[in-house]
DNA sequence: TTATGATGTAGAAAAAATTCTATCTTTATA
DNA sequence: TATAAAGATAGAATTTTTTCTACATCATAA
């Protein structure tokens, strides 16, 4: 008999997976959690086949969750659920233990298929997210991606995170708009995000 | 015997709120749509007791789709679902012509105690979302600086902040860029803020 | 009912940002 | 060490954004 823990704070979308799981796997025992502070209290509790855990709740930091349950409970499996597709946070919590990332939008064969994947202790991996990490490994990359930054686009990623203008940067570093114009098309090509809040975002999640 | 219409674009939602209604209404007739497009159909096909709607769906103008409903279906009753808390949009909805407007955190008594007041043809107004409206009309002004936006300058900063440049609106709303820069510029004036990453900081402490 | 202010729109001009290409320099590394 | 890759820089051309002005519409308060 299968031993699931949900977690995540919409009533909705536990009743949702839950309706899913006892489809597939009828007797499963379901566990709930609405935030990570009920969820650590279910994990010291039970033993579970698997976890379903959505990255954007109130009050809880998601990808802290996630490191916590892989160190206190390195043979935990959990499978990440975003609302939005596949983000730039895929890969931080693939790398934080995590078995699989998808998202709420992708159709039920995909979800079950990829529950029934780590069931059998494979990880599951969207093919869309599979072509970048396999982009990224061909290159080479991993850990932070603001540790791919040369000194002087981290010096201006970080003007750019003050709200700062290109003008201003070109104006404070004694440089061209130009010269500034291409450290920054670089730097958004190197951490892969397409705007400033994007930007943000990412530097938001590795807390820069 | 009821007819529901749910539309929202994820599967587990959708079940989520499936469940939920056969286990009152037995016998109920639930209708789904994934998208604005499909719940148009729907809508020439059936006349349903209660709509149901998420507030955020890719390729969908949930507001847009509550005024097309309001104004086709004046008698039409619609649950405005949110998957963030009570926010800023709630009175937009209900301005639009919404029945009620909950979020997917709130517990499963207010979401079934919603859904049947509104199918005794009363309006649902949860209490914090009363309260705030309490408040606006006693402050005259509203705490919340979004609420002085303009109808277009809403539907602009919503698209700023999903990281839209000024082009790619003025194309999804065929207007000019400079029309765009205009709303652009008003709107950052009735905000206070300089530029996108404070509008996003301001969004974000409003919950936005 | 009229005047006022908010709103939605855009043309034109100006300013800012981006892109492309090309140096020169520094830093790995075969 | 020679050579290639990575980094810092710009000029020029182009694209995008901003600003300023203007005008028509609409709601509303006097």
């Amino acid at each position: 008999m299968k031993k699931f823990l949900l977690v995540d704070d919409h009533v909705v979308v536990r009743s949702g997976i839950k309706i899913l799981l006892s489809d597939i796997y009828n007797s499963a025992e379901i566990h709930e959690a609405m935030n990570g502070e009920s969820a650590v209290l279910k994990l010291k509790e039970h033993q579970f086949d698997l976890i379903i855990m959505d990255i954007q709740m109130p009050n809880t930091d998601a990808l802290g969750l996630m490191e916590y349950i892989h160190i206190t409970y390195p043979e935990a499996k959990v499978l990440m659920f975003s609302m939005s597709a596949e983000n730039i946070y895929a890969k931080r919590f693939m790398k934080a233990g995590a078995y699989g990332f998808i998202s709420k939008e992708a159709p039920l064969e995909e979800i079950t298929r990829a529950i029934s994947i780590i069931l059998n202790n494979k990880k599951y991996i969207s093919d869309t997210f599979a072509e970048k990490l396999a982009e990224d490994s061909f290159n080479g990359k991993s850990g932070n991606p603001f540790n791919e930054l040369s000194p002087r686009e981290f010096e201006i990623v970080s003007l750019l995170l003050d709200g700062k203008t290109v003008t201003d940067i070109s104006h404070s570093l004694n440089i061209q708009t130009s010269t500034v114009g291409t450290h920054k098309a670089r730097l958004f090509d190197k951490l892969s995000v397409t705007n400033l809040l994007e930007l943000k975002e990412l530097a938001t999640t590795y807390n820069l």
